[in-house]
DNA sequence: TATGAATGAGCCTTCATTCAT
DNA sequence: CATGAATGAAGGCTCATTCAT
């Protein structure tokens, strides 16, 4: 009896996210210029051929890996667009956000490094411009609704700040005060 | 008749400027990895071997890249340490860097696509690690003369907001208003 | 269907053979240094990075061929180690190893050349200077059973001699009286 | 007041020696292929460029010293060619022989190390056949005048072995008993 | 003659990708 | 689908040699 076409289909989705998973975490760790499809497959447990049956090349893995990860960023961003109160909302996406570092370390860092590489890795580029451009959107509104006088500039400002702040937290490790940074950029911005 | 020392060693420095240049144009664009030395003595309009005279190793090309970046950053930070009213201090500070930005564009760039390879490059990731380090010592002074409540924070704090600008700046070119960014950070840390 | 790790196997030990074949024929003929991973690839018929699959690199493949001849050494050796009259062994074992010189003319070529070389090549160095000492343990205990003054002198002596005549023998080829010379040993060191 | 060209040709031949000198000390060390034109300069304390004023070629450089080398074994076969009670020719060239390579090491290592290199360096090598070809037949004269029943063939045994004990003090160094297996061929080839 | 900058062919090695089994 | 052998372009680097000064 042959298995239904669904259970190929679970089956192909878990392999690739296997090699997905083993693929970013090398990619986090010794970035995607060091990282070859051997140690990949080798790290996956699967011969490298295997990995070509699920993914077109190593840019196509990258990219599976980015759009997994925009989801998790989307999610995010949903809390910032829900009804209610806007300092909450804010505080509550900042919270997520934080969180989100600390639960997705490697995507996160790996999403950062590539963000520097503007000529390489053009589909994944253009969908972290995308975000950004999104994310701006979302929270200039949260500002507006603040009653903020420069809600675009201010959403800007505070991407700014985030993304440093992570960019710093991966440069130096745990030596990095991510909480109090937390706490202190949440304060400022909770200010009514 | 031969050249005297000092002829060599003016032509030797005018060399490796060309060099340095050329390379960190490319660098800055492309990226450390996607750049081959190939394509920087192409650039430099030299053959491949030329550029081993000059630099033992393409990562000693960068370290010399890097050294002579040091000192850009040295002397804005020189700015800070200065005599004077804090605030002052602190503004000048902020547009000697933002100006070196678009002065220094491409070392910048470079300053930042580098800051994310963790495992590569020790040395010249150990130089930024300082750097980095120094600015938060000499900041959190400026904020304390300022009567800030948290000092050291503040200073992670600006130094994540400027990195994230810049990131951001870099990423989406001149679609990202620096200027108005660089305003509203001078007017926010103003306040008094 | 794939392969079993068997057939693997076996056409790993293959292409592996062959490559070692080919490349012992060029070093014993133009020396370690003076050939190329591109000349054995080419005289093997394969492509560069094939080599790669099957030795981690050129000093890898030396030590491999290395290895192999070690054997064969080991095998002359034994005959000197058996039970009965010593000076039949030692016929044995020279008429052997003359034999072997022969059959394994780029081997024994390739071991004469490597043996000069000091700085160079530490593995395949080590292993030739255990085999030069055990030689003259062996035989030396040959010797001493045969009754000789000086045996273990004796034992570097004749390895000298044998040493130094497949020198000259690689030198100038078949114009060189290896027979003869071979003959002659037997006959000096077979005198009772 | 113009230098002679008598003077001239000296400080020439003084600065060839000096190269000479340092290269062939590199190369014995070394190996010819593992030594470079600029280690050669270095060591000598000249540019490289002037290395070309006083040999066309590495390899010109090469046979320099080799001619040189020829002239000293030239002098240790005058004394088996002297007149004289052939007993004592021959032990005065064989003791001549183990200072020489005591005395001038880095030569004789060198001239063993590319023995075995037949198919490069074709001047130098056709010299050391010369000289081979030479050994053998002086010595073999000598072996007739002592009434030898084979005096060519122990002419190229007497050969083999000087040229394998040398071999072997190259591989261990001071570990080999050279002076004892000395007396020992000294003692062989004089019994009456 | 002396210098060292410049060349460019060639070296060893890596790696994304393809393909027969 | 799975395997790993094979490819070949490209990478960083070395070095004997040439040449303008």
């Amino acid at each position: 009896m042959p298995r239904s076409k669904k259970q190929f289909s679970i089956m192909r989705e878990k392999s690739r996210k296997r090699l997905m998973d083993n693929a970013l975490e090398l990619f986090a760790v010794d970035g995607y210029e060091n990282t070859s499809i051997s140690d990949i497959a080798n790290k996956a447990g699967v011969a490298k051929g295997t990995l070509y049956h699920y993914f077109k090349s190593k840019e196509d893995l990258l990219q599976a890996i980015f759009g997994r990860g925009a989801e998790e960023i989307e999610q995010i961003m949903t809390i910032a667009r829900q009804d209610g109160d806007p300092y909450e909302r804010l505080e509550n996406m900042l919270i997520a956000l934080f969180n989100s570092i600390e639960s997705h370390y490697d995507f996160w860092r790996l999403y950062l490094s590539l963000m520097t590489q503007i000529n390489s890795y053009d589909t994944a580029r253009k969908l972290m411009t995308e975000l950004m451009h999104h994310h701006v959107v979302v929270v200039a509104h949260l500002f507006k609704e603040m009653g903020k006088e420069h809600p675009e500039e201010e959403a800007f400002l505070i991407g700014a700040t985030l993304d440093g702040a992570f960019l710093h937290y991966f440069q130096v490790g745990d030596q990095y005060p991510l909480h109090r940074i937390r706490d202190l950029i949440v304060a400022k911005y909770l200010e009514r």
